[in-house]
DNA sequence: CGTATCCTTGAAGGACTTCAAATGTTGTGG
DNA sequence: CCACAACATTTGAAGTCCTTCAAGGATACG
């Protein structure tokens, strides 16, 4: 149970500005919520189908993924998640988890208790309400990527994944430039797209033939923003960034 | 703005009692919410994209679905929705609609304000809480159809949405032995789940012959459950229904 | 009873998958 | 710092599930 610096909780705070415009009072409150930081391994579950968790887990540095492994051995990975994200927060209000939390690279989490979380929120209402809200933009990218898998090609719904992880990315100060690291291989891209990792490899090809992208060694850089935007009729509305300035910025 | 009887306000209270136990104060609280009654005709937009509702739709009779236009023409829909919900409750923590919600049936809506909707949830911190975990269940439903669609083969998807749709309106009292009122067509089962409409008449037809449903005239009737279930491998965790007995019971 | 909507059927084509194997990259221990 | 294993990317070829196009029946409703 480490009360540390502002360090450990600053990812949560970058991402509670995305969400609402944060007090002093709110800031400070934060910072001082109880966390119990641990160093993860790539591939590590945090949390599995079937557990009744009783504290929430804030990804402070790494990548993760929420996924569910089907009756055939193949899963569906429902979700990406970067540093500042709680992605096990709806387990406050659902006692079972329905899916699986897993680091997808060598990541720093903060365990934070639902009971120290009740209690920020009694204290602050509204911390609550922008944790709810988050919750409702993760239903929001759900349902993104749900249009992705039934409407789109592999071209557009790749072309989208890559603008959402850089918008959110962006929002969250994680790029450099137009180039982020992305811990992904092509076998978890198209696992969460719905697409065997031979023909997200051709697709990829693809994009960077077309100039769009450039991907080598874990890091994208994306050469042309708006074309890769229009190959994927990616709207950044949808996650609901409090600055949508920042979101539509090439 | 009227106040009635206990009639209107018993699909939401039905649809509480999925989520939790409600005290005889609560119940009184929610038969005393104030709603705007209107009979809305099929295939009518409640709400578009872009919108910024100040009032939440409680749907009491009829069918209703989410959806999003696509480029090109084609059209996404993100879900169905039965008497009872409130499809739209998310527009109390997310300003602009990222898609649209219409109806699919001639149905009947309770419009209530964000105003009183909030006093209610001050007032009963404890329905307040019911209702985030209500916005939590319709992102675990997004998540069963990412793995569908991302996942399964159009047999395991129509079969899943079937025992998905069956088991929701069971467990608000909508069902009628094994035999539901589905006012869909196979058209929209096909922009729910990513086909075209002609593989979802092949692939309906399949279930048919298999000896699974009967489907007739907007009324299915499942004859085989469990071969429904394992062919969907429909598990109805995901749910959070209050009462898991409902959910299993074939 | 006519018209719109929905369901059904056949045939051809396409986007993506599967299988199989080669090439490239990364990390580890000697 | 090289050798080697493990992993990731890439390529080719064949096959499949599903789509598209086109048209004929069935059903519902004013």
């Amino acid at each position: 149970m480490t009360l540390e610096t502002q360090s450990i909780h600053s990812p949560m705070i970058a991402k509670l500005e995305t969400l609402m415009r944060l007090t002093d009072e709110e800031r400070r409150a934060v910072s001082e919520l109880p966390m119990n930081v641990r160093e993860l391994r790539e591939d590590h579950d945090i949390v599995r189908e079937g557990d009744r968790p009783s504290q929430a887990c804030l990804l402070i540095e790494g990548f993760a993924h929420r996924y569910q492994a089907m009756g055939d051995g193949r899963r569906q990975i429902m979700s990406f998640h970067v540093p500042g994200d709680i992605p096990d927060l709806l387990s406050l209000h659902l006692s079972v988890m329905d899916h699986n939390l897993g680091t997808l690279a060598p990541s720093k989490c903060g365990f934070i208790s639902h009971q120290n979380l009740q209690a920020l929120m009694r204290a602050h209402p509204r911390i609550g309400d922008a944790f709810w809200r988050d919750t409702l933009i993760d239903g929001a990218i759900f349902r993104a990527w749900l249009a992705g898998i039934g409407r789109r090609n592999a071209y557009a719904r790749i072309a989208h994944l890559l603008c959402e992880l850089i918008t959110r990315m962006r929002a969250v100060g994680l790029q450099n430039g137009n180039s982020v690291r992305l811990p992904l291989t092509q076998e978890e891209i198209g696992d969460a797209l719905g697409l065997s990792t031979v023909h997200v490899n051709r697709v990829v090809q693809q994009l960077r033939a077309d100039g769009l992208i450039t991907w080598h060694t874990k890091v994208l850089t994306v050469n042309d923003f708006e074309e890769l935007k229009r190959a994927g009729e990616f709207d950044p509305t949808y996650l609901h960034l409090r600055n949508q300035a920042v979101a539509a910025a090439a």
